[in-house]
DNA sequence: TTTCGACTAATTCAGTTTTTTGGTCTAATA
DNA sequence: TATTAGACCAAAAAACTGAATTAGTCGAAA
């Protein structure tokens, strides 16, 4: 049962990878996992909960390098500023990958805004408590949190911006430029 | 000559505003100007050549209002503020005015690159002169002007994004918080 | 120098047919 | 009972076609 879903999932996950939603038929991903097409609708409810399910588990795996990210450094400044540059890096990548969907991505289907949604909820939380953290640790001054994580999560839009216009800039760099001066913003003062 | 042009450009910046650029005729055009189709001819080269006049314009007004917020304030955090302030305002409006435009913005025409460079380049100088300007009056702590510069652009897409996305945001709330953060990050410390 | 009507090649558009596609149903299978 | 697949359908997309628009040209007139 679930070696059957993993492996549809995994062959849908390719096709559209290279040749996007719209343009990958339930036929051929039924021929490229070697069974009858409406075997397939025995395991999902159609075509667009395939794609939920790819983008769900990415979106986990997304998630737990995250959090393993923050758990392998020390300093709130240093959590902080590993998450953004994982989110960065795994974001290219992930343009990368999904190359061709970048473009239908405009017509966005609905479980998307609801993953964009969680994840929105996650990183709110995640960078949060990690202010909050460098507060309690008296690195950063008593501010408002909700603030900060917002200004933080505009500045992230704005580094996010070259991989949505094919524009070839030094991600990790100006994350790491970026948040030194958002950090120096809130930090502490000797 | 100069009437005729200023004309032409009027009824075709009207026209595209409400209809976007490719749903506006050179015929419904010339009729509203009340001319000759093929008269526009001898003032245009093409409709692509009027349309480059209308952004032509409106970038150089753009640029006039940006230089004037700035000489009407006094310290150089006051200015770079009121430039970034004035930035977001007038992008909001634009994106207002020319609704149905972004939608066929994808389909980029050439010479909107090259208005889009040009602005980035008197974006880029405008903004290190305000720096170094800083720097000099011992207000901002010496630094890598360029790099500061770089940091204040990629917060402004950061800022940007919600124009684009339809999201409605407090821009100027917003730009006045990041910038106060950029400001903290490189003013010199008492 | 400036204007315009007549013209054209190229593109767009509306309407139609043909093909493909997502999804269902039923009967067979294991 | 759980699973598979082949035949099938309605709806959507693609391909085609001929008519109508459109951007742009030209020569003659004002």
């Amino acid at each position: 049962m679930d070696e059957k879903k993993s492996r549809i999932v995994a062959v849908a996950k390719e096709m559209i990878a290279l040749y996007g939603f719209k343009k990958t038929t339930m036929d051929e991903i039924a021929a490229k996992a070697r069974m009858g097409k409406s075997s397939m609708y025995y395991y999902f409810k159609n075509k667009e909960d395939i794609f939920a399910e790819i983008v769900r588990i990415d979106s986990d795996h997304f998630r737990k390098k995250l959090n393993d990210t923050i758990q392998s450094a020390y300093s709130p400044q240093d959590k902080i500023m590993q998450y953004v540059r994982t989110r960065m890096l795994h974001l290219k990548e992930l343009s990368n990958y999904y190359k061709t969907l970048t473009n239908e991505y405009l017509d966005h289907y609905f479980f998307i805004e609801q993953v964009r949604e969680d994840f929105y909820n996650f990183e709110n939380k995640t960078l949060s408590d990690l202010i909050n953290e460098g507060i309690q640790q008296n690195i950063f001054a008593p501010c408002d949190v909700d603030l900060v994580v917002h200004m933080i999560a505009i500045a992230i839009k704005g580094l996010e911006y070259p991989l949505f216009v094919q524009k070839e800039l030094d991600l990790e760099r100006d994350s790491k430029q970026m948040m030194e001066i958002i950090f120096k913003g809130i930090e502490v003062r000797a």
